[in-house]
DNA sequence: GCGAGCCTGTCAAAATTTTGTCAAAGTTTA
DNA sequence: TAAACTTTGACAAAATTTTGACAGGCTCGC
């Protein structure tokens, strides 16, 4: 599972991680408040835990907005202190979906984060964008002009890369982090991975998303 | 809100009622599993308390007769020991709702029961479908085009995650925890069970449910 | 403006990895 | 014990990734 801790004690959280990453769960830390809003509606979570007292935004507050303001789904579980009892209806109001007081065993966690998500896991569909190249996180399927295209897995990632980037020039190496992580191959391999997605791509196409920054990588845009 | 109490303990049974009946709640009492079943099915509650250890048949055996047998949709929240921590997730798979870890704070438990009883018992949905494919989680029958098929556990499980995600890719991974746990097999047997379950759904029809996504897992969806 | 040297595009064949298939051997359950 | 279920293992098929060789393009110093 993909998990979102927004946690500003770092002992919590380092337990927490300790625990849960080496059973296979991908976690994402923020540790207050701005930047815990920021990467729940800018990447897919497939659940969120949030200390209610957090600096910068309260954890009930963030909630509130990740619910009414950026309309994510994604299942919230709250962290709060014994004695916070009475806010916990307050955050099940503000759209939690479950809470653990603290100090809490993190395999009572990992229980309630797989109860909530097998509960309510329906959310997700976070589509990414490009002119009228689509690419679906959920289904893995990327769409030119409403067709399907047909990708193989180190295009897919190229692309999720390029499209999270469609802003701004991603350098190759940075591409071959996101596709091979430290165990870079030696030799030039994304020269032909590139030249693949360029295909599926661009090539039926007249106006062309992917274009080459000589010297500095590639971008992905329309126009 | 009309709640039922299993619970074989009368100390922790009347802390529970001093709290929760001047609050205008209505409290019914059972102090062992077969009088618990018994006023489960033939009278209407909001909810229901359940201990896990109790005299006659234990908490999760009877959730499972309630869901299964009896088809009743009451929320359920168990309570636990501190070290039957493993049991709970089999009490999920029973179809509990929530827990909670004795000893616990009534305040918490009535917070909880609320969220519950909010949420509708929402648990509802207890078939799955994906096109002319159903599974129908209660009595553990799978059908296609209306005709019953017949699946073995492990190949019945499969089917449950990946019903439950028909719009998005299910990995290798997310498959095998689902099955096994973490305590997951040295060999590649999935393989395998995906070839049988691939053959109980597919194998007599022309639209084919369950593709292959290659690297990146299974999906199951109909066109 | 010119060419050397680096960067990038192109493509097909080879190497590797992933997945499908199925029967037989083990294991659990009724 | 028999029946049902799960695991193992070996081979086949499919798909993906890497390799390598050559061509064209871009930049920069001259």
């Amino acid at each position: 599972m993909r998990i979102l801790i927004v946690e500003d004690n770092r002992d919590i959280a380092e337990n927490i991680a300790d625990f849960l990453e080496p059973k296979g769960h991908e976690l994402d830390f923020a540790a207050d408040g701005v930047t815990g809003l920021h990467l729940a509606v800018t990447r897919r979570f497939d659940a969120i835990v949030l200390d209610l007292n957090l600096p910068g935004i309260d954890g009930i507050t963030l909630c509130r907005k990740l619910r009414r303001e950026a309309h994510v789904a994604t299942p919230v579980l709250m962290l709060t202190a014994r004695d916070q009892l009475d806010d916990k209806l307050d955050g099940f109001e503000a759209g939690a979906d479950d809470y653990l007081v603290k100090p809490f065993s993190v395999k009572e966690l990992e229980v309630r984060l797989h109860a909530l998500v097998k509960r309510g896991g329906v959310a997700g569909n976070r589509v990414l964008h490009a002119g009228d190249l689509e690419y679906n996180l959920d289904t893995l399927q990327a769409k030119r002009a409403g067709k399907l295209l047909d990708l193989n897995p180190i295009q897919r990632k190229l692309l999720e890369l390029l499209l999270q980037n469609t802003h701004r020039v991603v350098s190759r190496e940075e591409l071959e982090r996101h596709i091979w992580g430290d165990a870079l191959p030696d030799r030039d391999v994304l020269r032909t991975h590139i030249y693949g997605l360029r295909h599926a791509i661009d090539r039926n196409y007249d106006t062309k998303l992917l274009h080459t920054v000589h010297g500095a990588g590639y971008r992905l845009h329309a126009a």
